[in-house]
RNA sequence: GGGGUUGUAGUUCAGAUCGGUAAGAACGCCGGCCUGUCACGUCGGAGGUCGCGGGUUCAAGUCCCGUCAACCCCGCCA
């Protein structure tokens, strides 16, 4: 037998053929005098009927056969008549068998094959072979591999060439920690496998590549989240003699492609410049938290540090010692900073006060100390408030305008060392948002909505070694007006650095590169860095910088979460094939494990547990 | 490194505040019947170290301690 047809392709058109199907049973209803068989393989699934009248032979196979079988049949097109099923591609048809082969049975799979899965996700990924055959992820490697097709042509066109660059490459420290590689050959030395390929990129660019793009594996040894794998896909891509604004040119255009390639969304209906906008970092972390913001749904924040400050902590003890800690105007620097956020939750949104309560639970566990309120009476005063007491009118009325709140709004407020604040209130805002529906629960819910974040600080302040650390690498090149402050002010110095998010999901970030050596020498000083250290860390890009480098620059977008989103799955384990656990597990083939002493041995390691 | 959730049949779960009369359901699996099903129907059957270890108790799925695994978050990581 020779398959003549996959198992999504026949149609109305067909009745009367002959067709060779192969692929897995996905369902079988025996009804004594006839078998109705659901054959599945990667397109689609068939129906095939086997009737006592017509072909007892074959029948009497079929009566054996069971979930997840192998088999082929020969059999002709047949009308299903009235019994169409509406509800399959394939329903018109079905197919009336003359022949079947069992090419190999299978035991009682440990789940259902079906979309409608409901095995844990742990046996799945143990099972991951039988999990890939279900529709969805069979659906969604599809779409994996289309967006790379669409990336690789796109980039093509575009006049980019697709270079490799090395897995195994030296280990330097600083960023995220190495997966280490043994030397058999220099016992004592390793590898580390690359976190990205930045390095390589811009040597690229220094050998005169112009314009370079990869898919590329990236390994990271830290610790792991719902979007992030200890190994990953980047759509990588340098360029020379280019501004930050060409860079967006090519990212923008690639994400339009994709979009209409793989999605057949056409994203020139919500951004018909062709264009998506921008935000300064700066503007993102007050109004939102972080440098991601979901611009999906409002629930913004309010800074209010400033208020309190001017109004001497108007009345409040808790903010009185955190206006106490200024002094002319200046915060004092030999203490970490502390903010005072708002959020204001519109009327409209109902919050009891249990749920209220159980909102403090849930920043008390992202390290806040509390969760002040705050409701506005019809004449503007606060009730069921800790602060209904003792705040002054006048600092009341400003918090009020300064977030907009009016007599019924709830007002959540967070206190506190600025990161702490931070990630608490941007967790708040996402968390209420998918609680008051203004977003699902995950998915994109039909809205795509693209930012550039911009102009982040090119340092920060490293607490445990006390000493300004690049944000980014220590190649991105400064604003050229904030150059002086290297000197006066480090942390004041925004830098060429971008960062691309999609409905609160970093998609990717980049940086426009350091090329002049002044500017170089001037950065590293303000690091602490003398040149010996510099050139300990980088010597081989210091070096080749030196002869000759282009003004250039580019980005890295996630694959897996891009994938993600176009896929509208909530988890980068599911567009990976085969993912790892949050311990970095393979509950599949159980990596990682132990290994032969005797491999140790060759390598001189002795482990010391 | 820290906080939280979960773990009972092959699978998904129930087994509540009160420790004993609770080892249960559905799907799957095995066997029988059924010629138009497509979540087929129907009759019958098998299937359990309640994650693991310890403790309290006359008695533990249930309470306590520890441990393992998966998941979510903070730290970490672009």
């Amino acid at each position: 037998m020779k398959r003549t047809h996959t198992c999504g392709e026949l149609r109305e058109q067909d009745i009367g053929q002959e067709a060779v199907l192969f692929g897995w049973v996905d369902g079988y209803r025996d009804k004594g005098g006839c078998i109705f068989v659901d054959l599945r393989d990667r397109d689609g699934v068939t129906q095939l009927v086997f009737d006592l009248q017509v072909n007892e032979g074959p029948l009497k196979v079929a009566r054996t056969l069971r979930l997840e079988w192998v088999i082929g049949v020969r059999g002709r097109v047949r009308d299903r008549g009235t019994m169409r099923n509406p509800r399959m591609p394939t329903g018109a048809i079905e197919i009336l068998v003359d022949d079947i082969t069992v090419f190999n049975q299978a035991e009682t799979p440990p789940f259902v094959v079906q979309d409608d899965v409901k095995a844990s996700e742990e046996l799945r990924l143990q099972f991951r072979y039988l999990d890939l055959r279900r529709p969805t992820l069979q659906k969604v490697l599809r779409t994996r591999h289309r967006t790379n097709q669409v990336v690789r042509n796109y980039f093509d066109g575009q006049g980019f060439l697709e270079l490799e660059t090395p897995f195994m490459v030296k280990y330097t420290p600083g960023g995220a920690r190495n997966f280490v590689v043994p030397s058999r050959i220099q016992p004592g030395k390793f590898y580390a496998l690359a976190e990205s390929p930045q390095l390589y990129k811009q040597l690229f660019m220094v050998a005169g590549m112009d314009r370079y793009f990869q898919i590329v594996k990236c390994f990271r040894d830290e610790d792991l989240r719902l979007d992030r794998q200890p190994e990953f896909t980047q759509i990588d891509m340098e360029m020379s003699f280019v501004t930050q604004d060409d860079i967006f040119r090519v990212i923008e255009g690639l994400i339009f492609r994709i979009w209409k390639e793989v999605l057949d969304v056409d994203l020139l209906e919500a951004y018909p410049s062709g264009r998506f906008p921008q935000m300064p970092f700066y503007e993102s972390m007050a109004r939102f938290g972080n440098d991601k913001p979901d611009l999906r749904f409002g629930l913004e924040h309010t800074d209010l540090t400033g208020l309190v400050i001017d109004h001497r902590g108007g009345g409040i003890p808790l903010l009185q010692s955190l206006a106490d800690k200024f002094t002319s105007g200046r915060y004092r620097q030999d203490l970490p900073q502390e903010i005072v956020k708002a959020m204001r939750i519109p009327a409209e949104h109902k919050l009891s006060r249990k749920e209220v309560d159980r909102l403090e639970d849930f920043v008390k566990g992202m390290g806040a100390q509390g969760m002040a309120r705050a409701k506005v009476a019809p004449e503007g005063g606060w009730t069921q408030s800790p602060f209904a007491k003792v705040v002054t009118p006048a600092f009341r009325d400003a918090v009020n305008a300064a977030t907009g709140a009016s007599p019924g709004d709830l007002l959540l407020f967070q206190i506190g060392k600025e990161p702490v604040v931070q990630t608490v209130m941007a967790n708040l805002r996402l968390h209420l948002g998918k609680k008051f529906g203004l977003i699902p629960e995950f998915g994109s819910g039909g809205q795509w909505r693209f930012l550039w974040v911009v102009a982040p600080p090119l340092f920060e302040w490293d607490e445990e070694n006390q000493v300004w650390a690049a944000a980014h690498h220590a190649f991105t090149r400064p604003y050229d007006e904030d150059v002086p402050l290297l000197e006066t002010d480090p942390g004041m110095v925004r830098c060429y650095r971008y960062d691309l998010v999609l409905n609160g999901v970093e998609l990717g970030g980049g940086s426009v590169r350091l090329h002049d050596s002044k500017v170089q020498a001037a950065v590293f000083k303000a690091m602490g860095l003398r040149d010996d250290d510099a050139r300990e860390k980088f010597g081989f890009l210091l070096d080749a910088l030196k002869y000759g480098a282009p003004p250039h620059g580019g980005i890295a977008l996630g694959m897996d979460r891009l994938c993600m989103l176009v896929s509208g799955r909530e988890s980068l384990r599911d567009v990976i094939p085969f993912p790892k656990t949050q311990r970095g597990s393979c509950l599949m083939t159980d990596a990682p494990t132990p290994i032969d002493p005797a491999l140790l041995e060759d390598v001189r390691i002795v482990t010391t547990v």
